[in-house]
DNA sequence: ATCCAGGTTCGAA
DNA sequence: TTCGAACATGGA
């Protein structure tokens, strides 16, 4: 096994395909290969809760279509492919997108290492089994307008309609995405099936009220108007580097945008780790934990974002991930 | 039917 | 400052 990964190693050398000896993943023309399985799980980094672009073909095959792109992704021989297969742009962009530089291996001893010192009152059994459970979650650093959008149509909603409501506005207002199938014949049968459309940008900002009521947005529809004419103030790009608390003073005040769907724009959309987004999952799970009844979700936020630092995000996707699947499997876990 | 979903806003106490 | 009702909608 280690004699011919050496030897692959040498021949990729021979044909210039770039090496990545950290995480284990080679770039090819239109695809990225991963080798470290334990570290990239498809299942888990789309299932839990980061993403609302998605179709399941099944456990280790996923179609990925954010922003203008399509990817798929699935498992060939001892690596998993992230296949483009729609859309334009450098196949590195994958790198930045899957968080592929980054070594989860490590943010998870970094969990466990703050969790074994000194009085840590965190429940850490729980901490230690969820990370467990969603080995190979990788955060991914999704577009900011998209994030925006997303998670401003998520409040008080379910999965299933968020995804519903944001796939209803894609086919309305996108661009149909034309799909190179070559090398993916396996799955070419469902992929004919599928049609994928960009998320739109501009497009968004000559719609009205009734538009997204007719999406499925319900009183959503009017924070998205008035807060898609605040965004057009502002230069995403520019501000990309501020600091978590500078943009989580700008997100806040979009009209429908408060401290929760801030934090998950900030975490999935600026990849900043030290947010702890508190939903109706994670205050129940806290207060279990804790044995509170705190019902003041920024208050639990302030008090785990202390706690965990830089490390928050990580720990806030392992735990929503796991509480969320164990319930929908009906146990009493967290 | 009533409750709930990756919550936020706004007015009243 | 804190509390709680209202806000659309569909699934369980």
């Amino acid at each position: 096994m280690r004699i011919s990964h050496f030897f692959n190693k040498f021949i990729l050398k021979l044909i210039d395909v770039e090496y990545n000896h950290y995480m284990r993943y080679e770039i090819h023309q239109n695809e990225i290969r991963v080798y470290s399985l334990d570290e990239f799980n498809p299942k888990h980094i789309f299932e839990c809760g980061q993403v609302f672009c998605y179709k399941k073909i099944d456990d280790k095959v996923y179609a990925f279509y954010p922003d203008n792109k399509v990817f798929l992704i699935y498992p060939k021989d001892n690596f998993y492919v992230i296949r483009k297969i729609g859309g334009t742009g450098n196949i590195k962009e994958v790198i930045e997108l899957f968080d592929l530089d980054n070594n989860y291996d490590s943010v998870k001893k970094r969990i466990e290492e703050l969790v074994k010192n000194r009085d840590f009152e965190f429940n850490k059994q729980v901490l230690l089994e969820s990370m467990k459970f969603g080995y190979g979650i990788r955060i991914l650093k999704q577009n900011v307008f998209e994030t925006i959008v997303s998670f401003l149509v998520s409040q008080n909603n379910n999965i299933k309609r968020i995804i519903s409501s944001l796939d209803k506005i894609r086919e309305n207002l996108g661009k149909k995405i034309e799909l190179d199938l070559s090398g993916v014949d396996k799955y070419r049968s469902f992929l004919e099936k599928q049609k994928f459309y960009t998320f739109p940008k501009k497009e968004f900002f000559k719609q009205k009220e009734e538009f997204f009521i007719s999406m499925g947005l319900g009183y959503r529809a009017k924070y998205l108007v008035k807060t898609l004419e605040e965004v057009q103030l502002l230069n995403l790009n520019e501000i990309m580097e501020a600091k978590t608390e500078d943009l989580r003073d700008i997100l806040t005040q979009l009209s429908g945008v408060g401290r929760k769907v801030a934090d998950c724009i900030l975490l999935f959309g600026f990849s900043k780790k030290d947010v702890f987004p508190v939903d109706t999952w994670i205050r129940q799970g806290y207060n279990e934990i804790s044995k509170e009844k705190e019902v003041n979700t920024v208050k639990i936020s302030n008090v785990l974002e202390f706690k965990f630092g830089e490390l928050s995000g990580y720990v806030q996707q392992y735990l929503f991930y796991f509480k969320r699947e164990k319930v929908l499997v009906n146990t009493d876990k967290f």
